[in-house]
DNA sequence: GAGCTTGTCAACCATCTGGTTGAGCACCGA
DNA sequence: TCGGTGCTCAACCAGATGGTTGACAAGCTC
């Protein structure tokens, strides 16, 4: 089983899983109606939630025959800190390239390769 | 040829690759350098490189024999953005829903099922 | 030029993925 | 209890993916 990131990552990574998504966002719905936009069968979308619910995107309720579908905002934190984190991190490297860019425009000194970036 | 944002999401559902993406956060690297933690293939990495290339998260330069790699930080944006405008949707979602329930305690009426939510 | 270094391309293989259809379970309504 | 509704499970299939190895291009260095 491979970590929650990756799942959350690979079950965005396709189309109409985002839409449901997009539309669960709206609102809680059940399997037939979150298919019935889409020209795949029932069971094809079915799949689909179940990738959003072990990615814990997505939970899903009981009423009678119908499975109510929730979506779990909380899993899209992790994937925010995740790119957060690294985003932050190059941004701040670019900021200190642009710092070194500059006192070399201002010395004119020879670059010296001392840095490992 | 799918989406951009199908692309990059995939590129980073997988463990090696956001590994690759959070080293090359701290500093551009050639292909040898991030490949030698792992104990894949240097051409296992190379195709890695790759995916995170044509998902735009990645640029690749020219030094001699060399092609340093580079983070290219924008296109998390396009995630974030993603991300961010349906976790709102949901928690004003959520938000409404709490009035809602508020209210119904208040008047203690009947819910009447007014609401397509 | 010969040979090492750095990396890509191509072919191949096992596994995963997204789709299908068919069967069947759980529940409501008559 | 019989049928219809809502949905899942299982088996199967085509194509994508991540890994391998082998060949080779590009570029220094001797």
């Amino acid at each position: 089983m491979p970590d929650q990131l990756s799942q959350v990552f690979a079950a965005l990574a396709d189309p109409t899983r985002r839409d449901l998504v997009a539309r669960l966002a709206v609102g809680d719905a059940t399997v037939g109606q979150l298919a019935a936009p889409y020209d795949v069968s029932l069971q094809a979308v079915s799949k689909h939630l179940k990738v959003l619910e072990t990615a814990g995107l997505v939970t899903r309720g009981r009423d009678a025959q119908r499975r109510p579908v929730h979506l779990e905002a909380e899993v899209f934190d992790l994937m925010t800190k995740w790119i957060e984190r690294y985003r932050q991190q190059a941004e701040e490297r670019f900021a200190r390239l642009d710092a070194v860019l500059a006192a070399m425009n201002d010395t004119s000194a020879t670059p010296e390769e001392g840095q490992t970036a």
